[in-house]
DNA sequence: CATTACCCTAGTAATTCAATAGGCTTTATG
DNA sequence: CATAAAGCCTATTGAATTACTAGGGTAATG
């Protein structure tokens, strides 16, 4: 399950895609129609900003705004940036792998295979899937 | 991510398969061979046996067994049971259905589609494999 | 009847989650 | 230049969850 910061998130930048207007869309409004605590929000957004997808501008007039298409932003991408990693195991994680320290040894574990095979199956429909397909 | 319960506890079914033995297998002995806290592997192996995978028996040649094939248990059963949802968000889950408390209407949510793919495309993977793939 | 091995209740340290509180800085505009 | 608007930053916190640990109870076998 996602937490509730990844949901925020994912409904956050869906609004202010929704929204195409040239000026910044508000915190304060966001945090109003998609009925999340605006203090939180605030934390959220600085993170999406931080990690690339969001600009902002100060002061009266101000906002967030999308940095790129929202076709060129997959799902992947900001659920890993959100969440974390997409495998289920970060043995098989490619882009937080860790060793599991009660593996004997990684090369015979009885589920590592089949879970690369459903991280496979899970990226191939996250990383298809962009900001444009939340409606 | 899967929690070290779920893991631990696929790790302890698919031990008690290879073994396919006609003599239960010790919760010692699979705790030694996998790695893991015999105290905690307790906890895990008498959930499994609550939920109907696993047999018990007492005192002395005792341990536990598979009360079904391997062929039989499906993954994604395991992981319900040992994990919870399988669904990324509570309000598209088929089995562990819940309100999102901040959703003003389930019907525009703007994540709900999307999600709803996802979990089909996670099933797919889940229900057809079987306690036999975990080699 | 003693040993073996599962069963049951409790507790707990550490971490994560989901915020909350309060003030600071920057910017546009009158 | 003053003021209000709006994001930025630091700190704290209550509740829940995770991953165990402790210690004994109970049933079955040989």
């Amino acid at each position: 399950m996602l937490s509730k910061k990844t949901k925020y998130g994912l409904k956050a930048l869906s609004n202010i895609a929704r929204k195409q207007s040239d000026s910044p869309v508000l915190i304060s409004d966001i945090a109003e129609e998609e009925n999340i605590s605006r203090k939180f929000l605030e934390i959220i957004l600085l993170q999406l900003k931080n990690s690339g997808f969001l600009g902002s501008k100060k002061g009266k007039g101000g906002g967030y705004y999308l940095l790129k298409k929202p076709e060129d932003i997959t799902v992947a991408d900001l659920i890993r940036v959100l969440e974390g990693p997409i495998a289920l195991l970060p043995c098989v994680s490619l882009n937080f792998y860790e060793k599991c320290d009660d593996c004997k040894d990684e090369k015979t574990c009885s589920l590592k295979a089949f879970m690369i095979d459903v991280r496979d199956s899970t990226l191939e429909i996250l990383e298809k899937r962009t900001l444009a397909d939340l409606t």
